[in-house]
DNA sequence: CCTTTGTCCTGTAGTCGCTACAGACATTAC
DNA sequence: GTAATGTCTGTAGCGACTACAGGACAAAGG
């Protein structure tokens, strides 16, 4: 019951960017784009923030942090704020989302490979000879 | 000899656009910002290319595949047209190239370990419980 | 020869996820 | 009281494209 009125915080813009981590201007940016609330003013119209903001900026950030894109997170933020999610619908998210990363591993994997095979072949002298530009100007190339 | 007069091909942007696979306004882009020299023109103003734009645009194509980005294309393209380039520079802006791509496959699996051994746990039932949540919720989460 | 249709031209706006700045008001420190 | 910050708004910039509007031309059919 004592926590019932944890929103008496009160905190700036700055002080969210500084507990957070997260820089001031994106706190601005989440707003608009809807993945962060409205939040009350005061009365000259500076933003105040309570504890629910700081949690709410943690779980952007750390999707983020993640890969997840802005409109996976307002999907995500959506389920929890409608307050009947399931885990079910939460892992749906989760695991396209590995999907896409998993996919991108792959892709650098295979740029990394041509480009160490490639470089690994170069003299490093001073011949205008080179397997990278060989590779890179020629489609038939090693 | 006869191959001396190879730009004699005389194409439309539409053709080096299908001959490469190039999306047709991206030639265009890459013109704008120094990729790609500013062609010949017909009579009424329309882009002609020959022979040496095909394999240009091929080089820039196979460079980005690779992933590197315009600047650093830009350096490796200033390079060749210099004439006087060295495997030895030519190594350098691949190895930097490789150790940014080798950065980002290191991040990403960190995302994919993180991402892969939460959504592990996840039930995929109906209950509000999850795994993920827990982790997007609270930075102390497993 | 003339009309239609297709292609090309230019410039500009949109994408994503921020970041940064200008100029106006508010608060704080001294 | 005043000077120095802090916050407000809107807007522009990044990279690497992609797409569209509105105009001018070119190729093809009748």
């Amino acid at each position: 019951m004592p926590d019932d009125h944890a929103h008496a915080a009160d905190l700036k813009r700055s002080d969210l960017a500084r507990m957070t981590g997260c820089n001031l201007e994106t706190i601005r940016y989440y707003e608009c784009v809807g993945l962060m609330p409205d939040p009350p003013r005061s009365p000259s119209g500076h933003r105040r923030y309570g504890a629910a903001h700081v949690e709410r900026l943690g779980f952007v950030m750390r999707a983020r942090e993640l890969g997840f894109s802005m409109e996976e997170i307002r999907g995500l933020l959506s389920l929890v704020d409608r307050g009947s999610h399931t885990c079910a619908e939460v892992e749906k998210v989760g695991r396209h989302h590995l999907n896409v990363v998993r996919a991108k591993i792959r892709d650098l994997q295979a740029i990394e490979r041509t480009l160490a095979g490639t470089i690994s072949r170069c003299s490093g002298s001073d011949t205008p000879d080179c397997p990278l530009l060989d590779t890179l100007s020629d489609a038939r190339a090693q």
